[in-house]
DNA sequence: CTAATAATTGAACGAGCGTTCAAAACTAAA
DNA sequence: TTTAGTTTTGAACGCTCGTTCAATTATTAG
């Protein structure tokens, strides 16, 4: 009978926690927060319904416990990439080092990283309280790009520069989705899915741009 | 005790059937379409519970007019801006057509037509079936436009024809969304809500992405 | 080994869900 | 006014939801 420690950090077993995690990623990537009970992710997990509840607290909780798992390394990985650039960088490298973490994780991270990115795109889009934990997530790391991107174009107007990051975050989000759309309309001839090709056509197509407003 | 006539045409009084899909449009704009229940629609409609299922049918049947009322003449005007336009149009007449009868409505068609591209905005990005609501509406003004793409830019290769348009879908569609994410980045000094000022933008923009790879 | 702490179980709670239906109210033609 | 058809009502159906909790099992420290 011991007192819940709701997001206890040590002991626990390796498995549980983690397991529950993946389902719920999974699970949310394809019907999204509403659309997903408690029970649907336990049972996937291969656990009893109570143990959500036990290591994450309300259905909330457990959302915001899937969209900060792997935002933390992502996060910093993008963020040293940033860092890394030397004043000479240009455009095309702070989208490079603003995208391509994300973009190589769903991409060759597996079907985690895959359905994760799924679970971004559609938060991004949605204008509930899961934009403030979007803020919370990832606004540091655009804030950096932006920053960055101000010292490549100096003489810019932050509109401009505010705009030109909204676009890269629409191409970047639907990318992500992956809703098969593109996949339909070209009768297969590209596939979402590859995603090394569309990088080798976002940053290009962001890049000019980019150039045509700042 | 009449057979129900579900999606019956004619002798409604004007109210109730438009209340409920007015009701709707907001709801599902806010928290999406597991987020809402019949009876909170029902009760912003100010009209019973059961009236949603006499004229609508279940609950996706619902869904589904609502994407499907305000597409078609939408779709019809965007269609005839894009049949318009004659052979020594540039891309930008191009983009301008495909987008800016959605930006316009969003911007001064009212309340409406603003809870209608959200709705559309978190559809594109929801891999369920939704997707093939999505499709069927609007895969016949994008072929359109595609084609007339591919007319600009004859040497282009259908691949990048195929990531350009699905680039600028990623950019419409987040402005759509308003999630008021820009707003934030920007400390209120770019509006998402100023949809002249990102039309403005959004154009030269594409404009130049397509120019980078096609 | 024993005691305390953490993790898991199984069942239950009240609430809200989409859907259904017979009866009532309303409308309009004969 | 009667009659047939449409629309609205109010209640109920079975079901699933998120959450809770006492009891049980596993784990670890002394």
């Amino acid at each position: 009978m011991a007192s819940k420690p709701r997001l206890s950090a040590a002991k626990a077993q390796p498995g549980t926690a983690e397991r529950i995690l993946d389902a719920a990623e999974k699970r949310f990537a394809e019907c999204g927060y509403d659309g997903v009970s408690l029970r649907q992710i336990t049972r996937e997990a291969g656990v009893e319904l109570a143990l959500a509840n036990y290591h994450f607290g309300p259905k909330l909780d457990l959302f915001r416990a899937v969209v900060r798992r792997r935002a933390e390394a992502l996060n910093a990985e993008r963020m040293a990439l940033l860092e890394a650039l030397n004043d000479s960088a240009g455009i095309e490298d702070l989208i490079h080092a603003f995208t391509a973490p994300f973009l190589e994780k769903s991409m060759r991270g597996g079907q985690g990283w895959k359905d994760y990115a799924r679970v971004i795109a559609q938060t991004a889009h949605s204008p509930r309280w899961t934009a403030d934990l979007m803020a919370a997530e990832f606004d540091p790391v655009a804030r950096a790009f932006i920053t960055r991107v101000r010292r490549v174009f100096p003489q810019a107007r932050d509109t401009e520069v505010y705009w030109c990051f909204h676009f890269l975050l629409g191409a970047m989000t639907i990318t992500f989705a992956e809703t098969g759309r593109v996949d339909v309309l070209s009768a297969g001839k590209c596939k979402a899915a590859d995603l090394d090709a569309i990088h080798a056509r976002m940053i290009p197509f962001l890049a000019a741009g980019f150039r045509a407003l700042l």
